[in-house]
DNA sequence: CCAATTCGAGAGCAGTGCTCTTGACAGGTC
DNA sequence: GACCTGTCAAGAGCACTGCTCTCGAATTGG
């Protein structure tokens, strides 16, 4: 078959369409996404769905796939537009970024980050774009190290089990990256991951009414932490 | 009606019966708890459940209620348990407490902490028990300004907004403390949370096999952030 | 033009939360 | 003991779910 004859085309526009009904649905209705409902909206029998998409299952994996890519795209471009040089001012950037998204989407943030579907298991495919948000942080920070603007934090408090597995890490994704500046770009990252959380699945109650404004200090104590400089 | 008929009785056993046969589902099934596999496991009529809780909703939220406070209990306790002269000891035992709480009882942490269920709304009688963790852990900067061993950390770069908000935390919740110690000692929750999460949900791959000394180095980290003397 | 493929709709299965009715049992009173 | 009253478990039934299968219609490529 083309790939451009009319009925892959057409195909093409269902999935879309199946989709876009499908995160609507996901916004007011949570994870647990009914099939039927979707189908109903689209004027079309729930049987017809299967024709696109194999399972429940795999429309989730595809919406969560898509939600990391569009994460992930989100806090690299709002790193990208800032300078270079201007440390402080890209991780604010990232870290604001990825809590726009979150509040922005907030049913698609849960279903990355909220508890794991019971009998679901994530594939392989999302491992990459789910690990680009910490990678952009930990990327500032190697930048940082690059240009002298950041001095590595001693490694000395670093037990050598946590050195070691972290080293590791380092090896893999971030060569040349001093094991404990990289725990501390991780905390940055557990901080932010925390703070999206709290504010959104509404743990921090009405107490704190300037809600961007915490956040961002709390995100500036994370950038000492991690010794980005004012 | 004697409070200690035997009718009373045989029906208070039914309900601790019926919790724990859904404590035991949720491990395995997750929080889209079925029922009517409850009722299977307890030989009994699905509809025989309604007699004891309202709404399958409501067994779920008399679920919460005791993991809120079976796990404010295990912090406290591990806190309650070291001499009160010893911040970081405190510390790292409130904080570990949780975690060894929420890894023995991951199902019921990702009840407490997960996503939220869509269409369930937390009862005002959760957000006592849920205030108890960061409490303790706000508890033990109070100690150590009371006593002298920590000295509070500059408020200069607390935007005003932030400084009122959390005045008025400190106020209703812990006061006399110094806003930037209750900013920080927050951070520290959030970390506490973020990180517990980042390893029940999967988020940390097995990147870190020594997740114990992992864990312990990130609560130090924010043991220094908040200024727990070593 | 025809065979092959693709598609939508409908019926149907097993499961779910929940409601209502029915019949059985225990508690206290006369 | 007889009698009412409140409580309980069970069953049927409703509306919903994910999913499978079959059947007729439409489109495609040869």
């Amino acid at each position: 078959m083309a790939a451009n004859s009319l009925r892959a085309r057409v195909r093409a526009e269902m999935i879309d369409e199946i989709k876009a009904a499908a995160r609507r649905h996901l916004a007011t209705d949570g994870a647990n996404l009914s099939l039927r409902a979707v189908a109903r909206d689209l004027g079309m029998a729930s049987s017809a769905i299967y024709r696109y998409f194999p399972s429940r299952d795999d429309l989730l994996t595809t919406l969560i796939l898509e939600a990391y890519v569009a994460l992930g795209d989100a806090v690299e471009a709002a790193d990208a537009a800032v300078d270079r040089d201007d440390l402080r001012g890209r991780w604010f950037a990232s870290c604001r970024a990825a809590r726009a998204w979150a509040l922005a989407n907030p049913a698609e943030y849960a279903l990355l980050y909220g508890s794991p579907v019971p009998g679901y298991t994530a594939p392989d495919d999302t491992v990459e774009p789910a690990a680009r948000p910490p990678m952009t942080l930990i990327g500032i920070a190697r930048d940082g190290l690059a240009t002298g603007q950041l001095t590595p934090p001693p490694a000395d408090d670093l037990p050598q089990p946590v050195r070691d597995d972290l080293a590791d890490v380092a090896a893999s994704l971030a060569p040349g990256m001093p094991v404990a500046l990289l725990a501390r770009g991780m905390a940055g990252w557990t901080q932010l991951f925390g703070l999206i959380s709290f504010e959104l699945f509404g743990r921090i109650k009405g107490a704190l009414p300037h809600r961007d404004d915490y956040f961002d200090h709390q995100i500036a104590l994370m950038a000492d932490l991690v010794g980005l400089p004012r």
